[in-house]
DNA sequence: CACAAGCGTTATGTATACAAAAAGTGGATT
DNA sequence: AATCCACTTTTTGTATACATAACGCTTGTG
């Protein structure tokens, strides 16, 4: 593994883990020092962070972005236009079999909900496989691409409010319908189970918002 | 200005108007000899290339990404569902007036069109101000971010089409009606006149498409 | 003759030394 | 006392030397 790999996937889990906070100014010496790395590939690594916007170049260093309110209203404004393009050309052009599969996985998932961290780890595991299943179904790399970029700072989001198990049961219920209307080929009927989602998902994370 | 800023603009111009076609290896001496600079900046001005999605970092050094018809399709699907959901959020948050000037300004395009180059020249800059008020109105910095990083890619592919004078006069007949649509605070009208707008722009695309 | 293994060449990846610019600090002047 | 200017210091930007890995070529063998 290339020193900026390892760099880059450092500071990017420092800064989606709230280890480095928004404001933080990444100087180039204190980091390279604190990874072990030399400048050059540390200056590769905060090159690619500022290019995926979870640091801003502007001014003296390379300063870790903020996420407020504001901008998760934004963040899932664009997010419900993409995943929900997403869904409708998944179900015009993926393959039922898939996702009528992984809607009977999904119904499951309350099972693997319930139980201890493993079973937990499992279920996160089939949510990534029904996002990627999607990502694979609309063929399409500019938009694949796009909502890659959106992922990050997603996560980033998703650790400010608290997953209990509730909201999780219904997440996957929700999937598991966006899941169905895939694989029944209704693409409007697949945007809009998206779309509610989304919705629920960006409610529960404003209610359950802890701030920082 | 930085010596990495001049390689970057260098190179994404070289990109942009296929002085470097796709296919083609970057490699970090040859182009840091070309450029006049050392290779620390290159490597720099390669990230953020790579990062825009203009050259791909696979195998041995960076080279140019190709663009193909069914890029082509992928580009406009995804710029469909930016822009249109752009133009919309303009209708409901933008300042009517800013549009209706804007609007105004286009139905007289025909005129600059018919002219000499420095008049051609005012015209792309009056259909740049009318993206940027749009941008501005939409006041979604994540939305904002997605499409400039589109358009990047489709200033490449423009540079595929013939735009002559009839496709000109058409297009800002077609901009004026989504300037129109937005100045009325109409949002599933400006979405569909922008829709309309993209479909024959990437018709005319495919039509003039000079194979290179 | 084909294929594989080892070596050499050439590329990229990393470290470090140097240059330049910007920010903070101290002192002097108004 | 406040402000401005110059100096110092720190930080980023650049160049270059070195390390490492990958690609290709040659050579030997099946």
């Amino acid at each position: 593994m290339r020193a900026s790999d390892k760099a880059y996937a450092a500071l990017r889990d420092d800064i989606i883990e709230w280890r480095l906070l928004p404001g933080t100014v990444l100087a180039e010496v204190e980091q390279s020092e604190r990874l072990g790395i030399s400048r050059t590939p540390l200056r590769e690594a905060l090159s690619r962070l500022t290019a995926e916007g979870l640091t801003t170049a502007g001014g003296r260093g390379v300063v870790v972005t903020d996420i407020s309110l504001d901008d998760i209203d934004e963040l899932f404004e664009l997010r419900e236009t993409l995943e929900g393009k997403a869904a409708a050309l998944a179900a015009e052009r993926g393959d039922p079999e898939t996702f009528e599969r992984l809607r009977r996985e999904l119904l499951h998932a309350p099972e693997l909900i319930g139980g201890q961290e493993p079973a937990l780890h499992d279920y996160y595991e089939l949510v990534g496989r029904l996002d990627a299943a999607i990502d694979a179904a609309i063929s399409n790399a500019y938009l694949v691409q796009a909502m890659r970029s959106l992922r990050v700072h997603l996560v980033r989001v998703r650790r400010l409010a608290a997953d209990d198990a509730a909201r999780l049961t219904a997440a996957a219920a929700e999937h598991a319908a966006i899941a169905e209307a895939i694989a029944a080929g209704n693409p409007r009927l697949a945007e809009a189970a998206t779309t509610l989602h989304l919705h629920r998902s960006l409610s529960h994370v404003k209610a359950t918002h802890t701030p920082h």
